[in-house]
DNA sequence: TGCCAGGCGGGGT
DNA sequence: ACCCCGCATGGC
């Protein structure tokens, strides 16, 4: 599919305030591998119109749009959490046997957030599928529908809205994402009918999750998954197989209790955490997650070419 | 080759 | 409430 580049204007800078926060660890993590280059990282605001952030280790931020809007760097704040303390986060990391070298080394670490669109593809293809395979689903989905942007003189993609994948089904199901696609097709259809006039953002996090959990095909997890990513609400941890194990092998209990265990540690941190166990065992198989827990390794592996923090390896690899 | 992985829903008990 | 199975695809 090739499309012509929408042109985006130029809508004025800045600089991000230090907080504390390490823009480029947050920035690149868990990105896609053509939104990030060895010196900045674009970031897709979760606004109409279109736009689009190039956010450099700094701080310093460019924002380029269809139409530019006011209040851009608000959106942006959301996006990179400047406005969440994770202090109390940090304290319960700091005495726990799995994340406290995570964030000792990376306490600049904050989640990037999505739009809801979004993070329920990413969760969606997460189902029953490794790290690799879930993340290669996203980049192909991306370059299969083609869509892209250009700022100055860069070109980059940009991921397909629910009505563009509802409207022309077929990139979708080439980009070998399986039986998933018909819930990605599911979750389109809520986002461009009825979906699109509740405000989940009004609601609480289980009534949330009841809400997306009412799209078929997506469940507990990936509705959790997307509440964290979407919205930076933390207390329903998205707890799946690998984490379960995990948790057991660590702290001893029943897989049964894992969950019950982890929200009595993390409290309304629980998603948080879930999310940053990924990132501190580089979302490596559970095989291999486990073997870097007996042997203490519980900060991100810099050499692995694919990796939450890491994620350029991806551009080498996928090819349609 | 065959097995199975950051799920899920539908069918059974 | 559980338990169990099939499901697309790709990696090992």
């Amino acid at each position: 599919m090739t499309r012509e580049p929408e042109k985006l204007e130029f809508c004025g800078d800045g600089r991000l305030p230090s907080m504390g926060i390490d823009y480029w660890i947050t920035a690149k993590t868990y990105n896609l591998c053509f939104w990030l280059s060895s010196e900045k990282s674009y970031l897709y605001l979760p606004i109409e119109p279109t736009t689009i952030v190039a956010l450099y280790p700094s701080g310093y931020y460019e924002a380029y749009s269809t139409t530019c809007i006011s209040g851009i760097e608000h959106y942006l704040y959301k996006v990179i959490g400047l406005s969440e303390d994770v202090s109390s986060f940090h304290e319960v990391a700091l005495k726990d046997p799995l994340l406290n070298e995570f964030v000792s080394m990376y306490p600049g670490w904050r989640l990037r957030s999505t739009s809801m669109w979004w993070a329920l593809v990413t969760g969606i293809c997460q189902q029953n599928a490794s790290f690799k395979q879930g993340w290669s689903m996203l980049h192909k989905i991306v370059l299969n529908y083609g869509y892209r942007v250009s700022i100055g003189g860069e070109v980059i993609p940009r991921p397909p809205q629910p009505r563009e994948v509802l409207e022309e089904p077929s990139p979708l199901l080439e980009s070998r994402v399986g039986y998933r696609a018909k819930t990605i097709l599911n979750v389109a259809k809520y986002f461009t009918s009825g979906g699109s006039e509740i405000d989940l953002s009004s609601m609480k996090p289980v009534e949330v999750e009841r809400e997306l959990r009412s799209i078929k095909g997506v469940g507990q997890y990936t509705a959790r998954l997307a509440i964290a990513l979407s919205q930076r609400r933390y207390e329903l941890p998205p707890i799946d197989r690998w984490l379960s194990k995990i948790i057991g092998f660590v702290y001893g209990v029943d897989e049964k209790y894992s969950e019950e265990y982890w929200v009595e540690k993390w409290g309304s941190w629980s998603a948080l955490a879930s999310i940053a166990v990924t990132i501190a065992l580089d979302a490596e198989p559970l095989r291999k997650a486990l073997e870097r827990i007996r042997c203490g390794k519980l900060t991100p592996d810099p050499g692995l070419k694919q990796s939450p923090l890491n994620m350029y390896g991806f551009c080498s690899v996928i090819n349609r």
